[in-house]
DNA sequence: GTTATTGCAAACAATTTGCACCCAC
DNA sequence: GTGGGTGCAAATTGTTTGCAATAAC
C-alpha cells in the first residue's frame, strides 16, 4: 500500500494539480480531455487508474451524479454540496458543519479518518415554487 | 412534480417496504432479484425508474460503491458509513453528527433540506497495521 | 534487469430508453 | 379513451481490464 505522505507518481501529481487548478469538481472524462494535447496528456485508462489511487491515498474525494458519473475534487478543498432532488442542480457550500464537531463514536476508535463527503439533498428555490 | 406527502404508486411503495425490511442498503439489482417471483415482482427497468422517483421525492437516499453501483436506503434510517479507502470495507455508523448541529449557511436559506448523505473515508484497523 | 506504469482497444456492468402493451380512472 | 406505469430487449455510457510496449530505479 502506498504510504500517505508519498508524492505519488508524476501522472498522479499532474492530475492532482489539474484538480487544484479547477474551480469545480471534474469527471474522469473532463480530466482526460483537459490534459489531452498537453505534454502530460494521458490515456483515459491512466486517468481512471490514477484517480483511484489518489482516492485510496486519501488525496482526492469523489461524489456521484445521478447519471453515475463520478466527480472528483482534492480533499483539502473543504467544501460540500447542496443538490436539488428535483432538477439536479448543485450549489457549493463553503462551510463544513462536521469540522465544528468532534465525531465521537465507538466505531471510529480503530479507524483513522482521512476525509469525508457530505451532501445535502432537498428542493431548490425554483423547484419549491414550481411544485 | 410529485408532492412530498404522496404515497406514490404501488410499485414505489413496494420498493420502499423492501428497503425498510432489509437490514442493509440494497442495489437496484438486488431489489430486482429479491422481488422476482413474488406477486409484486417487477422488471429491472421499473425498479430503476421507481428508485429514481423515490429519490426525487426524498424518500430514498443512495451512495455509490467504488465499483459504481448505487446502494439505496430509506432516508428515515438515520445511519451513515465509515469506508476504508484501501480495502473498501464499510461499517455502519449509527450516530449522525449533523443532527446535533444546526446547519447555518446563507446557501441553505432558500433551500428546503430533506436529507443528507455523509460518508467517512480513512483506514480501517487492519489496513493501518498492514501498511 | 526487475518492477511498476502506460496506451490502446476490447470488455464489462449498471443503468437508461424505445416502444408496444396494459391498467386505472 | 386518455395518461401514466410497465416489461422486454436493445442501446448507452462511464469505467475497467488484458496485454504488449515503455519508463523508472
Amino acid at each position: 500500500m502506498e504510504q500517505p505522505g508519498s508524492q505519488g507518481t508524476q501522472r498522479q501529481q499532474l492530475l492532482l494539480e489539474e484538480l487544484q487548478k479547477s474551480q469545480s469538481e471534474m469527471t474522469g472524462q473532463q480530466l482526460h480531455r483537459c490534459l489531452e494535447g498537453q505534454p502530460g496528456g494521458m490515456g483515459l485508462a491512466t486517468v481512471y487508474r490514477n484517480l483511484r489511487k489518489l482516492h485510496q491515498q486519501g488525496k482526492v474525494r469523489c461524489r456521484h451524479l445521478p447519471t453515475g458519473e463520478a466527480l472528483y475534487a482534492p480533499v483539502d478543498r473543504d467544501e460540500h454540496h447542496l443538490t436539488c432532488v428535483n432538477c439536479g442542480t448543485t450549489q457549493t457550500l463553503q462551510l463544513c458543519p462536521i469540522h465544528e464537531l468532534k465525531v465521537k463514536a465507538p466505531e471510529t476508535d480503530n479507524f483513522k479518518l482521512i476525509f469525508h463527503t457530505l451532501e445535502f439533498f432537498g428542493l431548490c428555490n425554483r423547484c419549491q415554487t414550481k411544485g
